[in-house]
DNA sequence: TATGTTATCGCAAACCTTTGCAATAACTGC
DNA sequence: GCAGTTATTGCAAAGGTTTGCGATAACATA
């Protein structure tokens, strides 16, 4: 049984259907290189099957992700999918300059989960979770002046406070 | 000087011009309790000056935020601001549930930060953060069997990674 | 296989947010 | 103060995502 038809039969076992529109959102994602966008999924899936609608591409990629069968990443302000690789779970850092994605392996989250747990009984949802950031590439170009006057707003507001960068 | 004085002045020195507008939406922010959403804060700003557009109100406060004036959260998928308190800077938990959110002492973060640097010379946009979870009271109402049947597949399979590049 | 129940679909409209553009007004230097 | 420069505004429209609703089709039961 190959891991889509894993995913298959649990959304099956959880009471949800399975329609043609599944099966083909599924097959894309699984199929697609890394992560695609909304549109990319959607426009793939009508060459197989074209009155297949955006809204239910949303509301498939939703269950999906609910269901923990792909993994969500905004990049930009839009929503990517791929499939959730069990044993190769990771969460990302997207980089605010090139939207390049870098995979970021669990377990760097471990300690922060358990502290929110511990300190607050607050249960956080970390089953996949993005950074924005600056890649190591774009700290070089876009230099270390350019940007965020935040830090430098942040600097002279803030007295005695935590460690910038810069 | 007022610290609200003192945001602007900032924002003059760095080429940005003082507005009525921005005044405006600079107060009703200082004002309001906690943090507000957009329309509210559109609302509040229209009983002083009928004709600002909500498009204004949006650039507004993305300017202020970019500038270290305001934090954003995002709750519900919704954009809230409030002003960020230099000395009283923290981060968000919002329950998934309830909507609530809870502040975060900055503290809890840096490590992970410096993590991060370190390992991937990636610098995170940490200047301010929310995770999404549940917080104590429906962690007990929701009760901790219904969620999220990912956790139960994930858990399973964990993994020794490393970071790529998509 | 036929039938009933109801989850899911396609469609259209709404929602929140961003963007293009011409007109306006805040600042600069004279 | 006055004129010139250009950042900012209001408006309208678009963009990505979600939602309401009646029609359809997937599954369960017999």
């Amino acid at each position: 049984m190959t891991s889509q038809e894993q995913s298959l039969h649990y959304l099956q076992s959880l009471g949800y259907r399975l329609t043609p529109q599944r099966l083909l959102v599924l097959a894309i994602v699984a199929g697609g290189p890394g992560h695609l966008g909304v549109d990319e999924i959607h426009r793939q899936a009508r060459a197989a099957y074209p009155y297949l609608d955006l809204a239910t591409v949303y509301r498939t990629l939703r269950l999906f992700k609910q269901v923990g069968v792909v993994t969500e990443v905004d990049i930009d302000n839009r929503l990517h999918y791929e499939l959730t690789a069990p044993g190769e779970k990771h969460h990302h850092m997207v980089c605010r300059d090139c939207h390049r994605a870098i995979n970021l392996n669990p377990h760097y989250l471990e300690e922060f989960r358990d502290t929110l747990i511990r300190e607050f009984d607050f249960a956080p949802d970390l089953e996949h979770f993005t950074v924005s950031g600056l890649c190591r590439y774009c700290r070089e170009t876009t230099g270390a002046a350019a940007p965020n006057p935040a830090n430098i707003a942040a600097a002279d507001l803030d007295d005695i406070n935590d460690a910038e960068i810069h």
